[in-house]
DNA sequence: CCTACCGATCGGTAGG
DNA sequence: CCTACCGATCGGTAGG
């Protein structure tokens, strides 16, 4: 009985996720939507406003996503390392258990109008701030290097994370945990093998 | 004296390149194409035989910049980390000096019809073992650690010089070299403080 | 949720 | 390189 009906506009949303991820928001057309889930393309409006109404709660969808997995790691007390595994872990789940929507985010925002682009371009900032404080705050405690240049560190976190919507495979030989671990790993410790060995 | 006119060609190129990366590939009519250029939509088809041979010829020509930037390198004989380091400065490079096509590169390979969009996967395949050969050669010769997980520290190296297209401004703080030099530091030695202090 | 339809726009072509 | 046009398809609506 794991036929219980979602909500048909849930399942409009899914449907969406997956087309707009696959092919790109303007390469979908309603009517390819609408085949997906066994109706005409005139019905999709009894259920949604329009076509950007999908796109801008996906991509809104998907920031919260992130913004409910990384702030609440704001104020917790942690050492600056754990807070960074920690940190990488959240991230990389969240476009795991969302690769569609994650893709979707990553991919498309640039075609929404002006507002909610906007928005993704102000939620962006707050995310790059989360990385940058974590790391000043390394720094500051004597965790991390004295000499960390925390833009470009926090870059680099980002573009490890963020990039993993171009790679991972649910379901495949990694976890979410082992890419975290792994990329946390190397960050922090580096590639280079002891000066002494 | 400036004004030497590119062939019309290149021209139809260039402004196809800068179109695809700001409004995608789906979202650029052949009508904004040749408004841009100043002749009217039918007129393009005296120059190109139609829309996908700009998208297949401008992702062609970024991947070939990406390899004639990295495949010199590969039998150069250089420690593991300068040799990491003069590659991912090239590779930014490349992404750098062609933010455009670059952006469409990344962006738009997934709207490539069956034959270039398999070029793409099977060129990618190449650039990831380049990356992995020159992580093993330096696990293998001592100067990187023993217990690194190649795939992995190639994943990540990409990840850095790939994601560099959606946030370098060319002419900006940063030049190619300073990215370069900033990553390949952090990657090489790791975030950590030394534990001695 | 369907049928039938709207005006607009798409990539591309014919003929000059 | 332009004018004029093709059939196809787009997002969306009216009326039921």
């Amino acid at each position: 009985m794991t036929e219980t009906t979602k909500p048909r506009r849930e399942q409009i949303h899914d449907v969406a996720s997956r087309l707009f991820s696959e092919r790109g928001y303007h390469a979908t057309s309603m009517r390819d939507l609408a085949g997906q889930l066994g109706m005409q393309g005139g019905s999709l409006y009894a259920h949604i406003s329009g076509k950007e109404e999908l796109l801008v709660e996906i991509v809104r969808g998907a920031s919260q996503q992130f913004d409910e997995a990384l702030f609440s790691l704001r104020d917790v007390n942690l050492p600056a390392d754990e807070k960074l595994r920690e940190a990488m872990f959240r991230h990389i789940q969240v476009v795991a258990d969302n690769m569609d929507s994650a893709t979707v985010f990553f991919h498309e925002w640039k075609h929404l109008s002006a507002e909610p682009y906007a928005q993704v371009v102000a939620w962006r900032d707050t995310i790059d701030i989360f990385y940058r404080d974590l790391v000043a705050q390394g720094v500051r405690d004597g965790t991390f290097r004295a000499d960390l240049d925390v833009r470009a560190a926090a870059n680099l976190i980002l573009s490890a994370v963020n990039w993993t919507y171009t790679w991972y495979r649910p379901g495949g030989r990694l976890s979410p945990r082992d890419v975290a671990e792994q990329f946390a790993d190397m960050l922090l410790s580096g590639l280079m093998a002891g000066e002494l060995q």
